[in-house]
DNA sequence: CTGTTAGCGCCTTCAC
DNA sequence: GTGAAGGCGCTAACAG
């Protein structure tokens, strides 16, 4: 910056100025400037920037994972919500893991980011206690949690699993079976079958047909893996609820390697609303859940959050609870 | 830390030692260091050490996009490659624009990255250039561009393309269509068909059969609309070759809405080996590239690069090429 | 094994 | 509209 300064024939300071939008600088200076600055090839040192000003312009987000779920949704909202704000994503993937996601935690708290953003509300207690001594904007994302750490942009998987149940009670089923994880991981998927268990309790349903497949992410052969074991176990079953559409697409594809027609033999409903549920013949009842809208919505409340911290002031929780909505097609 | 060096009654360095792995602190006065640290609940900050050292940890990551892609299968395989290094990701989605890269590399390069992972080898002058003048370890991906910018790890999706039609021919079918974008934006994509093209050349196959649908990210809609105008336009097509295994499987999926058997009315290819690709039913045949190989050796590439520049060296140029191939199932 | 000194490159603050 | 001084929190380098 100072070759820049001296190139041009004024300070360093003016140059910092010129660099920046809005920052009052005559104008045939800071042509002069950037001129200096595209012979010299400058750039603009932004890590030195974040030291000296204290913010480092970074907004971290930890998601379960990338591939093969709909977080990527809400990676894709984030990024367009803050897109203009001058605040970068620094993602980090907890692979389903509580531990993994204490240590991305603590790594990440040392890059001083201006707001965090989790994928649901369960963390181990170190974690929570690094986030709450942090007074950094918190949200929570794709949950509910009983005692949020900060704000909330999220709807109650438990909830969403049961209007599955409800509607279809409704259609007629009434042997209704849970294709899931073991809950271990999957806090999630934990969620939602409990919520399906819930409401089959609540309708006076035979209980006890769920079938734990290993651990997430959710894959599509894991669907037909259990959809196999479910019939061999309870060829009785009418219905199948999955933890997501991508086991309850494995599912649907298993009954029809073996000639067991959907939904007629057994009909299955999926969760997350994928494109492949849409897509796929039986096309897959399934859940609808915005994670686009999720990502969005949280990184709207975090400008408004980050924007309170700068002024030295806090913003008042929030939770933004998101709708999601049954979708019904052939499949169920 | 001066707060943490007065609790401990050591100096500042002392704690900043006692911080690090490896650096020569006695046990004990570590151990004091450390009580210090969890009773003031200290954060070390790392924006101000990057500052300090000049290096930053972060590698730059520019995917087109993380859903819907196997680009997501690349950033596990880097981050897998990467952990334990120190160094963290910093991601970025272009969404298949150059415009938006050249943005995301200008605003990348001013946090100042030790090393930089593009996808393909096709990038605006502009980013070219800082890219260029930057003096960061640079790996162009998924591609094996004509004159890299630094280290490549990828194929020729050009080649692979060619593999299919030649897979397709030995197969006995002549008249093969390709369903891809436009190629202005997705240049993989754009070198596949041109892949296509001159591999019927080559065989002296009849061309002309090309459907192009609109802008990436390949959506299942598109192929599942492609395939439709295609079977109108050319009735007498017997194999049609899908730019992603997304799109083939819109495309297969369409077929069977129509009760037109797969592949004995059409066959159908895709690209990618998508997990959706061996679960379906027909299952697809396809072309396998390693999107999570790919990540895993730029990491260890970058690894050893940015050793080398730590040690002010630099690493020779290196052009890993990774391998594809055509994997046979039942739509063709 | 531990301490002292100096400086990383920018931006805040104040002065003009 | 522009410049000068000083400091952000840490670590490299050297000394002991």
């Amino acid at each position: 910056m100072a070759d820049v300064a001296r190139v041009a024939g004024v300070s360093a300071m003016t140059v910092s100025r010129a660099l920046r939008e809005g920052a009052p600088v005559a104008p045939n200076t800071r042509a002069r400037i950037m001129k200096a600055v595209d012979s010299l090839g400058y750039v603009l040192d932004q890590s030195a920037g974040a030291f000296s000003t204290g913010r480092s312009g970074f907004i971290a987000v930890l998601v379960p994972a990338l591939e093969n779920s709909n977080f990527a949704d809400t990676v894709r909202g984030l990024t367009d919500a803050l897109a203009g704000s001058g605040l970068q994503l620094l993602l980090g993937q907890t692979g389903y893991s509580v531990e993994q996601e204490e240590w991305l935690i603590a790594s990440m708290l040392r890059r001083k980011p201006e707001g965090f953003v989790l994928t649901g509300g369960q963390h181990n207690r170190r974690a929570r206690q690094l986030l709450e001594q942090s007074d950094v904007p918190i949200i929570e994302t794709w949950d509910l949690p009983k005692s949020p750490i900060g704000h909330v942009v999220g709807f109650s998987n438990a909830e969403a699993a049961g209007e599955l149940v409800n509607y279809l009670h409704r259609k007629g089923y009434r042997r209704i079976a849970f294709l899931g994880g073991t809950g271990e991981r999957d806090n999630r998927g934990a969620d939602r079958r409990a919520g399906y268990e819930a409401a089959l309790e609540r309708l006076g349903l035979p209980r006890g047909r769920v079938i734990s497949f290993a651990t997430p992410p959710t894959s599509i052969r894991q669907g037909s893996e259990a959809i196999g074991r479910l019939l061999d176990l309870w060829p009785e079953v009418e219905a199948a609820i999955c933890v997501s559409d991508l086991s309850a697409f494995g599912a649907v594809m298993e009954c029809r390697r073996r000639h067991l027609p959907v939904p007629q033999r057994v009909a299955i409903a999926g969760f997350g609303n994928f494109e492949l549920a849409a897509a796929c013949s039986p096309s897959i009842t399934t859940v609808s859940v915005q994670g686009y809208d999720i990502g969005q919505r949280a990184g709207q409340l975090l400008l408004r959050a980050i924007e309170r911290q700068r002024q030295g002031k806090h913003l008042l929780r929030q939770t933004v609870v998101t709708p999601y909505e049954v979708v019904s097609r052939e499949s169920a």
